[in-house]
DNA sequence: GTTAGCACTCTATAAGCTTGAGTGCTAATA
DNA sequence: TATTAGCACTCAAGCTTATAGAGTGCTAAC
């Protein structure tokens, strides 16, 4: 099943051709094509036996050709054009890391923007792993006689905050041992562990010091069971509308409504494996994302993976120019990150 | 210009029946109704002046009619059916408002997805004024050497937080003794107002007892310049793509742009007068906006307005239902809101 | 192995025709 | 005078037909 060089030539050329142009080619069009320099009866041969092999399909008996899933598939595997990013977009790049912006979120955030305008294409990001930052302190700040509200900062400077009911005629005074104690005790511990650890130490703790300490001790634990699950952040989801392959409004429909869901893209990014990797129509198993590729990215802080970065668009999507974009953002977001939280 | 009885009668089941079908409405389908008992001859006579008047209108010379924008004026300011929820809905409302759901914020983004499942149009909801909220608490947490974390929490229970840097060799133990300051100074002072009291009242302080105060006064009275836009909740930003009048890609991507950037519908949002009110097509003065309606109805807690809750839909939308829907809402909400936040 | 040539296929577009829902006007009716 | 029946007319929507153009597959010649 070995493909000669002129069937790869001509894979290459239809698949660039219609990333351009969404149209089908023939072979005619396809003679002319300086790269090409054989007859459109040879290329209609060489056509046939690409089509046999499953790379492009006909959309009708006596239509051009257009790639297939597995085509695709090929062309991003073997026939990508090596490429390097435009400077300006480097430059745009550049300028968005050098603005002073400090939480991650934000970044994040500003991040999934920028690739959106830059490919045209919905980019979404998944935040960074919040169950494994660390404890930095824990404070307890009562709003009433009834309810009051916990705040968390973690070493990465992520705040989380969960208002909870204090146990009827709980002293109030009592609260400001209670944050010292929890801060004594689980300062530096993943907030993944945080519940567990106050099942398992800190209630004989509080036993000694606090009165009334058992009613708290469950609001608290839940209060700080950190089980959301890691935000996701969109830039240009409306930018699909702008693809002839989304003229049908049902299509679009399906997919909007799976954007706006969340879980569903949720569920593909959240399976990151470490670097760049395609998903192209069904290989992302998902019925709304038929027509659609998924380039995922990972970034990581220091050492350790942390996030995801992802852009979405057609199956007839620019593979090279948001591989290689995706490949430079990635790198600076990560260097940023690790030169921002690296340090404490 | 008065209307005889029988002309707002055509008009109402006219507008009516659009509301349901969206087909332009004609003499003889009208004359067939239960509560029309005149001739489609004598109908076509009252259409003409209708039309004339310029409550309706032809989509082409030999069509039905269609209700123009002052049609729908007329219709919302006069003929409105009166109703009252359905039972379902209500039970529905309740439901939700039954839950124990503490932060504000997350009340009014659930707000917006029941109103968007009930209605199946688009809810917006504007967020509580963070501004006028009262400070309870400053917190400052040093990340590391050269940041730290303001958090603010308010009377309402809302939480923020930003980061800020700390100048070159400022003595981490000093944190404390000026957040004791701020906490002391800046108690139960709206947020709005707390810059000003920093740099009028504070900053003599500091002076005294704080070294190296200059860099961080103005660090932290920037930090706690809340001056951001209160926040939008969506609930169904895609419901509008099931409309028979959204069926135009064009369409769909101006609207959805103009919901994803979010100004636009901020600007029409932030201009809220205590009530139900309802702006028409055209009335919205945005082009994006010319095919739809927005309902806007405010909730309170206590005395004091403190949100904006809106149902966007086609101009075509079920006034009536919508209507009487929101006023129920916001007075649960109100209920709520009052009940939880009041009695500090 | 490559290419020219030809018959064939299918889509897209435009043009023509028919149907049906609707109108406006006029004259007859209550 | 207000209402209605009747009729000629209009237009959109749907269907059919014709045409042009882009493309294919196959065969035979180079």
């Amino acid at each position: 099943m070995m493909l000669t060089e002129r069937q790869l030539l001509i894979l290459q050329v239809i698949i660039d051709e219609f990333i351009l142009n969404a149209q089908p080619i023939g072979s005619r069009s396809l003679s002319k094509k300086d790269e090409i320099n054989f007859s459109s009866a040879t290329i209609r041969n060489e056509m046939a036996d690409l089509e046999e092999l499953g790379f492009i399909e006909k959309t009708h008996t006596s239509s051009g050709r257009v790639p297939s899933e597995k085509g695709y598939r090929y062309y991003v595997d073997h026939l990508l054009p090596p490429q390097a990013p435009k400077l300006a977009d480097m430059q745009k790049i550049k300028s968005v890391f050098a603005e002073r912006i400090y939480e991650m979120e934000k970044i994040v955030q500003k991040s999934a923007q920028i690739l959106s305008e830059l490919t045209n294409y919905t980019a979404i990001a998944l935040g960074p792993k919040v169950k494994e930052n660390k404890l930095k302190k824990i404070q307890i700040v009562p709003l009433n006689k009834e309810t009051a509200i916990a705040i968390i900062v973690t070493n990465t400077g992520h705040v989380e905050n969960k208002m909870f009911s204090l146990p009827p005629s709980f002293d109030v005074n009592e609260i400001e041992k209670m944050a010292n104690i929890l801060n004594d005790r689980l300062t530096g511990v993943p907030l993944m562990e945080l519940k567990d650890k106050i099942f398992k130490e800190i209630v004989v703790l509080l036993r000694q010091h606090i009165h009334n300490y058992d009613g708290i001790v469950t609001a608290l634990a839940d209060t700080l069971n950190v089980s959301k699950p890691r935000k996701l952040f969109f830039g240009g989801k409306t930018n699909m509308l702008s693809q002839p392959e989304f003229h049908d409004i049902d299509k679009v429909k399906m997919l909007l409504s799976m954007i706006e869901q969340e879980k569903g893209i949720y569920d593909l990014m959240k399976q990151n494996p470490a670097g760049i990797h395609v998903k192209i129509g069904r290989e992302n198993n998902n019925s709304a994302l038929e027509d659609c590729s998924l380039i995922t990215a990972t970034y990581s802080m220091g050492p350790e993976e942390v996030g995801t970065i992802a852009i979405l668009g057609p199956t007839r999507m620019e593979y090279s120019r948001v591989i290689s974009l995706l490949h430079f953002f990635t790198a600076d977001l990560t260097t940023l990150l690790t030169k921002l939280y690296q340090k404490q």
